[in-house]
DNA sequence: AAATAAAGTTGAACCGGTTCAATTATAGTG
DNA sequence: CACTATAATTGAACCGGTTCAACTTTATTT
């Protein structure tokens, strides 16, 4: 059997009290600090993280929820977080709603279930369906972290991306380039952030007087597949543009794609530039 | 304060025994069942899980070690884990061990300290250097998955693809289509499944007579950029081959970049087969 | 050296479940 | 109907930590 506290103090001949003490950083008397400390590496004593979540009721977990596992953006955010909480002996419980409104609901509930400590949001296309089951969480005082995401109504804290502006910045990029026909591949309707990166173009347009086409906007869903059909929509159109915006990492890929296989060159004939930094851009030459 | 199975088991004036054999599907009295389902609506009763697992110590969570997060063949398999999973109401705490061999010892040590109910362990480049890791899983009765890995010296399930017969497929499919100069990017040296297809490939040019050529083999470590790098080497290098074998899904990214790069039309002047299946797949025209 | 203050130790009770020996209720038998 | 056999219930003890009031030891003051 595993050794308890219960064996270390009475190796070490002090109480479970002291040991305990020792296990949270408090003072004991050198002889007796000496004593304890033997006693645990001669038992190899690990303290047990559950039953220490009984009594001070945390669970040393973090919830974190995210869309999808293969989604580069999130998880490459995840690693981080990972690493950090890490160092506070935390650890993170990752659940996937594959994309599924009731499965997120389903996965925040499941997370409460397991009391976990603290909860990490990634950024869904309903915000208003969850606001019940974040806000059960607020009100027992779990600290709630959404990312990039855009929910007025709830008192959390929140990491944001300044989409507007990323987006307004890239886009005037392109006009002080030349461009005047800028096509933009959107991620989708719903989207808090897709909305403010559509936005940020639409300013940028608006400040140096060039109009909205309609043809050069295209909704492109996040994905890669959704980018490479917008791409090819909008060259096909008939009305070209000389530089693409794409809004994010694998619509870029995606319209890389379909530049390479409609032949046309990278940048003499069409300019690109994309939303998220993209593991292929320092290979692509001319580089993006 | 959150009811406990005490507060239902007073409610419904039964014992907490009672409470207890309810909620682990045990028979009771019709209308004691009555009773406490009662009771446990009305207080909105939810079992603590953490309680739970400090009697019969188990933490109803299975620890899941993975290389990089950003790994899209590992995390679609989390994926899928974690839907399974769910469904006996097990949680699981991912560990990117970020390609560092202490980090991966750390994790395995994390996670038997939060007394995970079980591993799931994706390949490494090491298997030798945390046998002993693994091993003190073993001893200690919790069972170990690892996936895709080559680790013969240790008793636990494993879960294979058979990397040097469908790397032997791949190739032959090529030979048959009338090639004879067929490169192959490799992945890293080290590791197992990397040797398994490059032998799979190897053992195809046997098959047909044909000789390899040094010229044709490349390494790319497994990545986009040096799937990138190892297909511009090869391709211009004089010695051209007619067929690219790109051995797992970021270096066919890398490939295809390339080779789009060079203006080379596929497949009319070079085929390539890769090995993964591949978001993209479905959208390049010719497919690949 | 005695009185007082501060620091450290003790161990029983507790956290919220499970378990199981003892007990009680129900069903089956002749 | 009495007598078992079986099924269901009870509640105290337990899992391995933390906590805190009561106590002991050490340090400081007078």
């Amino acid at each position: 059997m595993k050794p308890t506290i219960r064996d270390v103090a009475h190796k070490a001949g002090v109480s479970v009290g002291t040991v305990s003490r020792y296990l949270n950083g408090l003072k004991l008397r050198e002889y007796n600090r000496i004593k304890v400390e033997k006693a645990i590496k001669e038992l190899n004593f690990k303290e047990n993280i559950i039953a220490k979540g009984l009594k001070n009721n945390r669970s040393m977990t973090i919830g974190v929820v995210i869309g999808s596992l293969t989604d580069i953006f999130a998880t490459s955010i995840v690693t981080a977080l990972e690493r950090t909480v890490e160092r506070e002996n935390y650890s993170i419980i990752l659940c996937d709603y594959e994309d599924d409104v009731d499965r997120l609901k389903y996965k925040l509930q499941f997370l409460r279930d397991r009391s976990v400590d603290g909860l990490v949001l990634f950024p869904s296309i309903w915000p208003n369906k969850i606001i019940n089951n974040v806000n059960d969480y607020l009100h027992n005082n779990i600290p709630v972290v959404i990312i990039d995401d855009d929910f007025p109504s709830l008192e959390t804290d929140k990491i944001m991306v300044d989409n507007m502006n990323a987006s307004f910045q890239a886009v005037e990029r392109l006009i002080e380039m030349g461009h005047r026909k800028i096509g933009i591949i959107n991620g989708s309707k719903e989207s808090s952030t897709s909305k403010e990166r559509s936005k940020g173009y639409l300013n940028a347009l608006k400040k140096y007087g060039i109009s909205k086409e309609s043809d050069l906007v295209k909704w492109g869903n996040y994905s890669n597949e959704g980018g490479y059909s917008a791409t090819k929509e909008m060259l096909l159109s008939g009305n070209l543009p000389t530089a693409i915006y794409a809004t994010n990492y694998y619509m870029t890929l995606g319209a890389m794609v379909a530049i390479q296989e409609l032949n046309i060159s990278v940048p003499h004939e069409l300019s690109i530039i994309g939303f998220d930094r993209f593991p292929l851009s320092e290979v692509i030459k001319p580089a993006l």
